[in-house]
DNA sequence: GCATTTGTATCAAGTAGGGTTACAGAAGGG
DNA sequence: CCCTTCTGTAACCCTACTTGATACAAATGC
C-alpha cells in the first residue's frame, strides 16, 4: 500500500519549527529529531518553502524557520504541500473501450476520487499547526 | 506517491460482476477488460474472496460471482478488503524520544490518521455497487 | 577570507507492484 | 476414468519510488 510518510515528517518539522518561534533551525538538527538524513529533512523543506509555509536561509546562521504564524497554517495546507496525492490511484493502463463497463468507470471512480480527496482536506483543515503543537505539548492525544 | 490502484481494479471487477449477475466471469475475460493480467485479477479476487464479497469456482465452467446483491456491497467495504492502508503511514524509524515533539508526535498524528480513515470510509460507504454500476450503466457522472 | 549551512545532483539499496510463466488441484463432461 | 477447463499460488523479472549517503557549488555572517 506503500502510504505516504512524508506528510507526518512534514507535521513533524513543522511542528518543531513551531515551537521555536523566530529562531532558524538547522536541517541537521530536525533530522535528528525526526532520526533521518538532514538531505531528506532539506528535501522536506523544499517543497515547505515552494508552498510558502516555511523561509530557509543559506549560509552561517542559516536554516529554517515558519514563512506564517503556526494558527495561520493547517494541515490540508501542508497535505497538499507535500502532494501526497490521491487516496486510490486509477490503473495505469486503460481499461478496454470495448467492454461497456470499461469505457466509463474511469470517469465514475475520479468523480469518486475527488469526492473523497475533498473530504479529506475538509477534515485535516480543521487542525491548524498550532492545535497540533499543543496536543503534542500536553502529550494529549 | 505511490498511490493504490488496486481498488479501481476491484471496483472495476465488481462492477463487471454486477453486471452479469449469476453467471461465473472467467479471470482471463474480467482481465482483458481491465486490461491487465489474468493471474493479477486471480491475486485481486482471492482478496475479495476472503473478504466474502465473491465466490470463485475452480474447474470447467468455474469463475467469479459476487456473493451478495450489488446494492448489498458498498465501497467501504470493497475498500477494506483491498487493505488499502492509511492516508499516510507514519515515518518507519520513530522519531528521538529525546525531543519533546519527537515524543509525542506518533500518537497526535496517530489519532488524526484514524479520523480521516473514518471519514474515507465514510464517505465510500455511501455508495453501493449497485450505484457505481448504475452511474456506469447510464454513463452519467 | 573562512566557517557554516542550504540547495541539488548523483548514486546505492531497499521495497512494492505489475506482469509473466508454470504448474498443482478442482470440477464438469464424455 | 480421462481430458479439458479453470482457479490458486509460487517463482521470477522488471520498473518505479523512497530513503539514505556523499559531494560540492553558492550564499551568508563574522
Amino acid at each position: 500500500m506503500a502510504a505516504n510518510s512524508q506528510f507526518s515528517m512534514a507535521v513533524h518539522v513543522l511542528a518543531m519549527l513551531a515551537r521555536s518561534k523566530d529562531e532558524n533551525l538547522k536541517s541537521d538538527y530536525l533530522a535528528s529529531s525526526v532520526n533521518t538524513n538532514a538531505v531528506v529533512v532539506r528535501r522536506l523543506l523544499g517543497q515547505l518553502n515552494q508552498a510558502k509555509l516555511v523561509v530557509s536561509q543559506t549560509g552561517a546562521n542559516g536554516g529554517s524557520r515558519l514563512a506564517r504564524c503556526p494558527n495561520e497554517i493547517n494541515l490540508a495546507e501542508i497535505y497538499k504541500a507535500i502532494n501526497c496525492g490521491e487516496v486510490f490511484a486509477l490503473h495505469a493502463k486503460a481499461p478496454s473501450q470495448d467492454c461497456p463497463i470499461g469505457k466509463n468507470i474511469e470517469a465514475v471512480l475520479g468523480c469518486i476520487q475527488r469526492e473523497i480527496d475533498k473530504g479529506i482536506s475538509e477534515k485535516l483543515s480543521r487542525y491548524t499547526l498550532q492545535n497540533v503543537f499543543e496536543m503534542v505539548e500536553q502529550g494529549k492525544v
